[in-house]
DNA sequence: AGCTGTGGCAGGGAGG
DNA sequence: CCTCCCTGCCAC
């Protein structure tokens, strides 16, 4: 087996492969610079064209139709050469059975689309077997920070400044640390040095917050403007950059991807927003804030503004630059946290460790499913055209305080269900789909267990890494049914799984009341209830909840997820909780909001602690003192301003607004005009001017930095309609007469809480909706 | 150079 | 005023 295929890669120098043996395989370029492949996980990708089958090395799952032609996909993955080789031989045997144009020979097999995976290939090259049998303490990682500060600044226009000083922060997990940058140092040197102590400590893995977005591309063009190369490749080779988007939920970010030959790149602000996705409790993902939110930021860590950095500079150059520093070890401790988990899924999943923290979760499914089709020789379907229609099942049946409060949730119900009745997508012949979802459950819960029995607290947080990376697959299943690009995806299959949990929920809040409960709220897989008179106390709680879960389904449990002392009830999927240490946890995006003012924000939440703890009196001052405040401009811009995340980038706004499909908002508005360069992901902060309430907010409307204290031009009118509209959302809670007497400053006959009472209402079912809960489905089964 | 799902609410703009 | 439609944010 020594065949050498010819072809080019995207810069059109020659390359060559050379299969050596079963599990070797040798690469060239034009300079006979060549790079060995041993038994590693490849992915090429073939595309058939009229006379060629071109293999592309790089890992990418997209279908591409070059040049007009028509070109074919099959989709390979190889543990071992020999699989190469044989797949070959499979495609253009299944390609002369499924069309008319025949490949008569292995010659015909000859222009090769290379691009091989740069951080592989040379990690390989330097003799690192990343990451078989590899620990997480064992990746030599380096944190990286950079901290820009001059009078003319402005990272848009980059331009030779002299005065421009970088501060270079670097650490790594050996407990070296250093701040490069000083008055006296040009920044070409400053530069050199810093790419000199990258390829000395010669790291696996780069660590920065934010560090695709603003400290990589900025020393690459820095580099640039002083015709340094920029080569921190384990190769001396410069990084490759891209532009790449990413969602996360509902949210867009773009940023640049660098790929280093032989490093790996992780950005804690990319795991951050994935981390976010499913917890949505991050107030920003800001380093600081990060670093405060995990309980990592040093008591005695080092704070300064952004626009107090040239200050620091100036006239305390040692507290700027112990400030850096505390930035790296932030840095590395928040990637200490949040990147275990990945760097477990590169030891389970056929994409190395820096690609894979920025892939969803549907693609390492996928990429489980691919590789044992391709073991089995088996075809690849295409993923199937159609919609899912159902969804979780929600709702609220009473609003206002109640209390004591039972939470109680189905664990994993999806998965559960999934189980339970074997599903699998139509087009699996295979049946990998439950196969690995069973398997990969079953090294969870081992997992688990084993966690359990750990003493040493590293050895805990290594396991409790592993098991989460095994919770991030199986939690994907579900997603990937009713994915539209999903090769396996399969709507119906989705739908059984959404409407199994519907009667399983419904069946619940029925047996709730059976046995004289009061059901509250219900969303997906959780419920709030009020439990009967009889049960009293967290055991006969726990207990209770035991006892409905033996009533369900075998596979299926019903956990007790928490009590409480009491839950306001606002809305579906909006409640606020109080719980037994008297804090306050609020959801829901009516009640409180990231793009809400900050007033409105603080009102809200003081407020419904007001009401919790039934402080009407208090909650009348509260009002008064907001409201007193906007009349005489005693509030600051921050909060009132409001800060919304620009979804798309400006110019899918414009084209959408040229073309009617949208209207014009105030934040694309403000965008557009700023000096500031916006794009997708960005937030802008902005407020409202003017001095009507009833304003089109995109044509008054200016950035949070224009604001002069000495001269507030903000609207006082709009914002005065704000509060009212905050405070709006209490009506439910009050008599018409009462919400007039807490929520004004008309109190002609000064105010007496003592005759407020707070109102509890069951809630009428719309006339649309089926009282579905009081004429229930027949018990169902799990087992067909 | 590549993306898991549905359900629900608020707010703003456009037009009746 | 109201309704419709869109986006953003959020729960799960």
């Amino acid at each position: 087996m020594d065949s050498l295929l010819f072809g080019h890669d995207n810069e059109e120098r020659i390359v060559s492969v050379q299969i050596v043996d079963d599990s070797t395989v040798r690469i060239y370029n034009r300079d006979e610079h060549s790079v060995t492949f041993r038994d590693e996980a490849f992915y090429p990708f073939f595309y058939l064209s009229d006379q060629n089958l071109i293999a592309d090395f790089s890992k990418s799952f997209w279908v591409k139709e070059l040049q007009g032609e028509n070109y074919y996909r099959y989709v390979c993955a190889f543990k071992r050469l020999s699989d190469m080789w044989d797949a070959i031989r499979f495609i253009v045997e299944k390609v002369n059975r499924t069309s008319q144009k025949k490949i008569e020979s292995y010659t015909e097999i000859e222009q090769i689309h290379l691009k091989a995976d740069t951080s592989t290939q040379y990690l390989i090259q330097s003799g690192k077997t990343l990451f078989k049998g590899m620990q997480f303490s064992d990746l030599h990682r380096l944190q990286l920070d950079i901290e820009t500060y001059s009078r003319s600044y402005k990272f848009s226009n980059a331009g030779r400044s002299e005065d421009r000083i970088i501060l270079i922060s670097l650490s790594d997990n050996r407990g070296w640390e250093k701040t490069l940058g000083g008055k006296n140092v040009s920044e070409p040197t400053l530069l050199e040095e810093c790419i000199r102590i990258i390829r000395e400590n010669d790291p696996d893995v780069i660590e920065g917050h934010n560090i695709f977005n603003f400290d990589l591309p900025y020393l690459l063009q820095r580099c640039q403007l002083h015709e340094t190369e920029f080569a921190i490749g384990r190769d001396g080779s410069p990084p490759r950059v891209f532009n790449m988007r990413s969602s996360f939920a509902e949210r867009e970010v773009e940023y640049q991807n660098f790929e280093i030959a032989g490093r790996h790149i992780i950005d804690t602000w990319l795991l951050l927003q994935s981390y976010d996705v499913s917890r949505r409790n991050l107030e920003s993902y800001g380093l600081k804030y990060a670093a405060k939110y995990f309980g990592i930021a040093a008591p005695d860590r080092v704070y300064i503004p952004g626009e107090k950095i040239s200050w620091y500079w100036d006239h305390e150059p040692e507290t700027l630059k112990r400030y850096a520093l505390d930035d790296v070890r932030e840095t590395r401790a928040l990637a200490d946290r949040l990147s275990m988990s990945t760097f477990f899924l590169t030891q389970m999943l056929p994409f190395n460790y820096g690609t894979l923290a920025r892939t969803g979760s549907a693609a390492k499914i996928e990429s489980l499913f691919l590789r044992e089709y391709l073991r089995k020789r088996h075809s690849i379907p295409k993923p199937e055209t159609g919609v899912q229609t159902t969804g979780g099942f929600t709702a609220v049946y009473y609003t206002g305080v109640l209390g004591p409060v039972v939470h109680a949730d189905v664990e994993s119900l999806y998965p559960s269900i999934m189980l339970s009745k074997k599903l699998s997508p139509a087009s699996d012949d295979l049946n990998t789909f439950q196969k690995s979802l069973r398997h990969l459950t079953k090294l969870r819960l081992d997992t688990k267990r084993k966690m359990q029995s750990a003493t040493e607290e590293f050895e805990r947080m290594q396991l409790d890494a592993i098991q989460s990376s095994f919770k991030i697959l199986i939690n994907s299943f579900y997603g990937y049914l009713g994915y539209s690009k999903g090769l396996f995806n399969d709507y119906a299959k989705a739908d059984i799984v959404t409407t199994t949990g519907q009667i399983l929920l419904k069946q619940l809040i029925q047996e709730i009341e059976l046995f004289n409960g009061v059901v509250i709220e219900v969303d997906t897989d959780g419920i709030y209830f009020q439990p009967p008179d009889n049960v009293k106390g967290e055991e006969e709680e726990r207990r209770f909840v035991e006892n409905l879960s033996s009533h369900l389904p075998e596979g299926i449990h019903l956990g007790f997820a928490g009590r409480y002392k009491k839950i306001l009830s606002y809305k579906k999927k909006n409640y606020a909780l109080l719980g037994y240490d008297d804090k306050i946890t609020i959801r829901g995006s009516s009640l409180i909001s990231r793009s809400m003012e900050r007033f409105g924000r603080s009102f809200i939440q003081q407020a419904v602690d007001c009401i919790m703890n039934s402080r009407i009196q208090e909650l009348h001052a509260l009002y008064l003192e907001i409201e007193r405040s906007l009349h005489e401009h005693t509030i600051d811009v921050r909060d009132f301003g409001r800060t919304e995340t620009l979804k798309d980038s400006l110019k899918e706004y414009e084209r959408d607004v040229a073309n009617q499909r949208r209207n014009r908002t105030a934040s694309y508005e403000l965008a557009l005009h700023s000096p500031e360069k916006y794009k997708a992901g960005d937030r802008i902060s902005y407020y409202i001017t003017g001095n009507d309430a009833n304003i089109k907010s995109f044509e008054n409307a200016k950035e949070v930095s224009e604001w002069d204290p000495n001269f507030p031009d903000e609207n006082v009118a709009y914002y005065l309609k704000r509060l009212d509209e905050f405070a709006a959302k209490f009506t439910p809670f009050f008599s018409e007469r009462n919400f007039h007497a807490v929520f004004s400053s008309e109190d002609l006959f000064g105010f007496d809480a003592s005759s407020v009472s707070i109102i509890s209402r069951k809630v009428q079912a719309d006339e649309g909706e089926k009282h579905e809960w009081e004429n229930p489905e027949p018990s169902i089964s799990l087992d067909n």
